[in-house]
DNA sequence: CCATTATTTCGATATGTCTGGACATATCGA
DNA sequence: TCGATATGTCCAGACATATCGAAATAATGG
């Protein structure tokens, strides 16, 4: 018997569906920029920092940290990874770094895979 | 001049910003759908097989598992994931297992994310 | 300088996730 | 019922992430 996988001789199986083969190929880029954030956001803890905000509100370490739970460094920690994943940007000033949304990108980036969910899939 | 947020030390902190202090608080239902999502799509091989879907295409296990590079049993351990996030939807048809993207619930819980992040954020 | 405050980095540990192989279950046809 | 096929589950090791406190860095005011 043919291992799986193996295809029979006697059909083309590639004519059976259309399924897109690119699976090891580059991912569209909404998607890639689009997988930093959900990996960011999938975190309960920086979702619920990123929801902390009141529209257009910047605010410091300190006043995040108060707010949450967990330890200041590890604010800090979740605070680089939304900076970094484009959720969050910062600006320091004076001793304090405050952060805000990246409201305008984040909304593009939604915008942009919401397209993509349905026109191509 | 004194950047956007920051304190007068003569006046109660408190009334300064308006910061959503409901981070223990129950996270917002669009929020909360979107948990899942976030997590499940956090993770490149998944987004990879969500991305092997044609339009309105349905797929197996044995289909998805060849495009892969993983092994079938992790596949289907994704797949799982991906079910219980509700992006994938999936049908027992004699032996196989067929799977298909969860479009409209998807699309509408992006879209009500993308509203809440215009109007409260 | 020195002390203070705000934030980040580091080190250690705990917890969680990913992975593939072995095994279990389900379905179908002979 | 038996054998083949498709899928799911369990397990254990490898790897990654989360967490905290302590130490380090940076900026400010005296």
């Amino acid at each position: 018997m043919p291992p799986k996988g193996q295809l029979d001789e006697h059909i083309d199986i590639s004519k059976h569906f259309d399924m897109n083969r690119n699976y090891s190929r580059a991912i569209p880029a909404e998607w890639r920029a689009m997988s930093k954030v959900f990996e960011a956001l999938g975190d309960e803890h920086r979702q619920r920092l990123v929801l902390s905000f009141e529209p257009g509100e910047r605010l410091n370490v300190s006043q995040l940290a108060e707010v949450s739970t967990l330890a200041r460094s590890t604010v800090s920690h979740h605070l680089k990874l939304l900076r970094e994943a484009g959720v969050l940007e910062s600006e320091k000033i004076g001793k304090e770094v405050w952060y805000w949304i990246n409201k305008a990108w984040l909304t593009q980036v939604f915008e942009d895979v919401t397209e993509h969910l349905r026109k191509r899939l």
